[in-house]
DNA sequence: CGAATACTTGATCCGCATCAAGTGCCGTGG
DNA sequence: CCACGGCACTTGATGCGGATCAAGTATTCG
């Protein structure tokens, strides 16, 4: 037991009555930093990041939030107010379930709580790999993990330099001369402003072979 | 609702009958990385760090657990296996409950997943700011911070230059300059090999101060 | 078309790691 | 009891990875 059977958690006709939908365009604020949670949202599409500036006015990409992904389930379910602000990428619609609710929801489906569990959970780990990769890996291999990463989120979305440096800890210049060095290493591939990974296969190859010599 | 009413879990008779104890010496492993979780811990005493190892064998002190925490209950709700190793860091006694009572005992008390899932989502939270801190703040303050968590988590335990720095992303000799810098400006002191915060008031100032000036 | 934003490329700088060579400090066994 | 081996810590000298600065070009959008 304790298995949740879905990995992407079905929103059934009764759940949609109980929420209602948002459409959201690029550069719109789900929520922001601080704000106290009035319910949880569920992405029908677009994407969307989670983000927050330090003290020094850099900028980090903490999550990525794409189709079918729950948004703002975290500080939900810590009690806590919003520690980051979710910010639109690209023009999403978004299912809005209030407080009540999704706390109806809960006792109503008691998957619901175990998905959400699961998915903290797994959250959690790749946010603690992110930490371990930030001291012991070199910007170059965790920009070339991180495109990856952000390809399988959203293989269409046109993920900018400044987005895959924010995700893993690196200036877009930075990242820029980590791509123009794949793309010369044929690992990959820039048509305008589309990055393209011809064979996973051998982007998979280059990477475990860069970690050995690192 | 779904305000679970514990900060700190009681486990009450009952659920102790269905766990049996263990004892753990320094340097000991509760579980190891890659290892199929196989219930979850308490901590009844003792320090236990999540430990993780990078490719060039850095070495990255993930979480930490001290006196009536959970743990390993990450893995057991992303039925994952482990993704970190738990190692003892001084000797402790510990619960374990198999996944047949745990799984029990949820089904039995409600709340139980509702303090997990709360956990989980604010270990999340913790690991995101430090993933924020990692670009956005230097070293020196990440240490200092990383001085005054650890302490609250226990403040008797001799916390080693090695564990700082592996929980803020510095190296032993970084973690010296900054404290025996902090000891110059009065904000700690040395005594033999225990570090006390005269005040935590002015080392709070301090903190905000250099803040301001990163 | 012009303005704003994304990207590129080279030159320079600096924070922290790395390397090196120590000094305590503690536990263990003869 | 002291000798010793080992680990934690300290301090200085050096090096390098990636940030920063600067000066562009390309691309999108109103």
């Amino acid at each position: 037991m304790i298995d949740s059977p879905f990995e992407q958690f079905e929103i059934s006709k009764e759940m949609m009555n109980s929420s209602h939908k948002k459409f959201l365009q690029k550069g719109e604020k789900l929520y922001e930093k601080g704000d106290i949670p009035s319910g949880i949202f569920y992405l029908s599409s677009g994407v969307i990041g989670l983000i927050d500036l330090s003290v020094s006015g850099n900028e980090s990409l903490l999550r990525i939030f794409s189709k079918d992904n729950f948004v703002g389930h975290r500080s939900f379910l810590a009690h806590e107010n919003y520690h980051a602000t979710a910010s639109v990428l690209s023009d999403s619609e978004v299912l809005f379930f209030p407080c009540d609710s999704i706390e109806k929801l809960i006792s109503l489906y008691p998957d619901l709580l175990l998905f959400l569990t699961k998915q903290l959970a797994r959250d959690l780990r790749r946010s603690e790999e992110r930490l371990n990769d930030f001291t012991g890996k070199k910007v170059f291999l965790r920009i070339a993990q991180t495109l990856l990463y952000l390809k399988s989120k959203d293989g269409n979305y046109l993920w900018t330099r400044k987005e895959i440096g924010g995700f893993c800890g690196a200036k877009t210049e930075t990242v820029t001369r980590a791509l123009s060095f794949l793309e010369s290493e044929k690992i990959i591939k820039k048509e305008g402003r589309k990055l393209i990974i011809p064979s996973i296969e051998n982007f998979l190859d280059y990477i475990r072979k860069e970690e050995l010599l690192s």
